[in-house]
DNA sequence: CTGCAGATTATCT
DNA sequence: GATAATCTGCAGT
């Protein structure tokens, strides 16, 4: 994987990631997954962006070069993951939604805490806080350069996917949830569900 | 499959 | 003080 490939433009970087292959690596061992769905974050113009009100500790790794990881916490108890895209300084992402593990199974079941079963696999890195927990990924993450001879996480070019990738709007934002920027592979089972945004109640 | 309630805390206003 | 780029379990269709 080159950088420059992560370098443009936001809504063009993001479908390029589907079928390319995530791997970390931690003293439990290994596990990879092939990228089957992703959304784009647009910074500066995007208001469901983390970065669109500027820069802030949480955020900051999305204002640097292209490559790196931004992990951030979220609902009180889940990690989600983005490649940085764009050029410097113009902060853009890409959420990491949902893959199909094809390397380190076992470990990724212990940390899912999921029987084996082919009906339960599918669903070990379905959705972007599963995905961080299956790849063992968690707030020490945040900042890793992906591209790096020997790095932790890295991102390889994968089987790659050929054809048109499926696009509808992202899931439950709040914010700008109209713009189609959720990228995917069609029909693939790894693929997350739609769940649109519900604000909550409160007592 | 769909829908809803509840969990739980870093982050920002 | 309110909210969140979510997940799980449970009930119903």
């Amino acid at each position: 994987m080159r950088r420059s490939l992560l370098a443009g433009p936001v809504l063009e970087v993001a479908p390029r990631l589907l079928g390319m292959v995530l791997r970390s690596t931690t003293s439990e061992g290994s596990v990879a997954v092939r990228l089957t769905e992703v959304e784009a974050y647009d910074g500066p113009t995007d208001p469901g962006s983390h970065a669109y009100r500027g820069q802030t500790a949480r955020n900051a790794v999305m204002f640097g070069p292209a490559g790196f990881l931004y992990v951030y916490f979220t609902y009180g108890m889940h990690f989600c993951m983005n490649v940085v895209a764009g050029p410097k300084g113009q902060p853009s992402a890409v959420l990491l939604r949902a893959g199909e593990v094809i390397e380190g199974i076992e470990l990724a079941r212990l940390r899912r805490n999921q029987p084996a079963s082919k009906k339960s696999d599918r669903d070990l890195a379905r959705g972007p806080a599963r995905l961080c927990v299956a790849l063992g990924i968690e707030r020490e993450g945040n900042g890793t350069d992906l591209l790096a001879k020997n790095s932790p996480i890295e991102l390889l070019d994968g089987p790659g996917f050929d054809g048109e990738p499926a696009t509808g709007p992202r899931v439950g934002l709040r914010e700008a949830a109209d713009r189609p920027w959720r990228f995917w592979i069609p029909d693939d089972p790894t693929v997350s569900p739609y769940r649109p945004h519900v604000p909550k109640k409160r007592a």
